[in-house]
DNA sequence: CTCCTGATAGAACATAGGTTTTATGTCAGA
DNA sequence: TCTGACATAAAACCTATGTTCTATCAGGAG
């Protein structure tokens, strides 16, 4: 892709995120440098028909952003999907420090105030029903801030070292002993020793969906 | 605040999340049947003193809507909380023509693809452990499309005439009876007649937070 | 009744902004 | 060298859309 086209789609992603509204073509054509607007409308045109973006014609301000599935792009936030969890499987390596590779790996979208009150996120989809006692499905996704330690009833991302285990549960310390217990109030908590709990996390938010 | 007023006000967070950006006068003016745009101008000069929005003068889809600091309201689509689920209780009166004032209702943050696909939608606050076999959760927030009836396999939000008792559900139309399937496998389906089963909408995703 | 204010109308105006037309330059391949 | 695809230009065009002007009407205060 040529240079110009590069950037005057790099402009639009900018201007869109500042100013919540789409640039106009005579936006474009100031913030490149391009001396007509037709050269921007021939761009545009090029971008489209490489499904970058959708233009509703007639349209004041009607370029629309696309993702590579040809969808409409947002600009809320996004987690990486860094692996899944599920009973009596190795946690996916997560270092704070992103050394999963960014493309390789699906993201969810999610609401703008969760990175705004905890920072960076990650995610991991659940596979299976083990986590069905803290009321979490086959297929959902929960969206875990990383940490090493919780307070008492936090919701936790938790490896049992003896188990070799991952789990979702709501995390008590008791003296030199953890509480884990299911969201779902009827099952029976475990109990272990403080040293055989790792926590990887506290789950912030759960996200399902259907259809 | 005046009706129209409160319509119109509406009608621009409705179209901002469809769509992506900002209405015109004239499609408030359609939308809200105003026979000027004059009369638009003048309700939106008058909601921009009230500190409900911004306009950016002499600029197409210039709209800015404000959050109650007088902040630009993020983006990401918003649906409101019309109102509450549990076992046992009547369910909120949802109109599909916005019969519930905007202001009276909180409202959840949601991505924006789902508004994209699914159009106007509502949530709920869940309460009580009685979704339990939903793998719903006392305080989550189910977010539904409304809906007169439903697919098999769609998760809805049904009214069970008889018990008059709202409950979530898988739907399964079979014959004419109507078989509603917990999302928990291990718990037994409902069976009733298809006439006492009134969908009241299909349920998009489910929002679940921690801390 | 008169005056004022809030709300609605209809029409016209002005310009922001999408689109088109025609022309020019560059370069790879026949 | 010629040709055609690709990219750039300048200017004009047209309509979508923000803005303004003037008029009307209902209701409350004086």
């Amino acid at each position: 892709m040529p240079e110009r086209r590069r950037r005057i789609l790099e402009f639009i992603h900018e201007f869109y995120s500042e100013n919540g509204i789409p640039p106009t073509v005579r936006d474009i054509q100031q913030a490149c440098d391009i001396s007509s607007t037709s050269v921007v409308d021939y761009n545009l045109r090029q971008l489209e028909e490489a499904g970058y973006l959708n233009r509703r014609r007639e349209v004041a301000r009607g370029i629309e952003l696309l993702d590579r599935d040809g969808e409409p792009v947002s600009n809320a936030p996004r987690v990486q999907i860094v692996g899944s969890i599920a009973a009596g499987q190795p946690l996916p390596v997560f270092s704070s420090e992103g050394a999963v590779a960014s493309e390789e790996f699906d993201t969810v979208e999610i609401s703008p105030d969760l990175p705004r009150r905890h920072g960076k996120l990650f995610a991991l989809t659940v596979k299976g029903t083990s986590m069905i006692d803290a009321l979490i499905d086959d297929g959902d996704v929960v969206v875990v801030k990383p940490a090493q330690d919780a307070s008492n009833g936090e919701m936790v991302v938790a490896w049992l070292r003896d188990e070799e285990e991952a789990t979702l549960k709501k995390f008590y310390l008791e003296g030199d002993q953890v509480r884990l217990q299911p969201a779902n109030s009827t099952m029976q908590p475990i109990f272990c020793l403080a040293e055989n709990v790792e926590v990887k996390g506290k789950v912030v938010t759960v996200l399902r969906k259907f259809g």
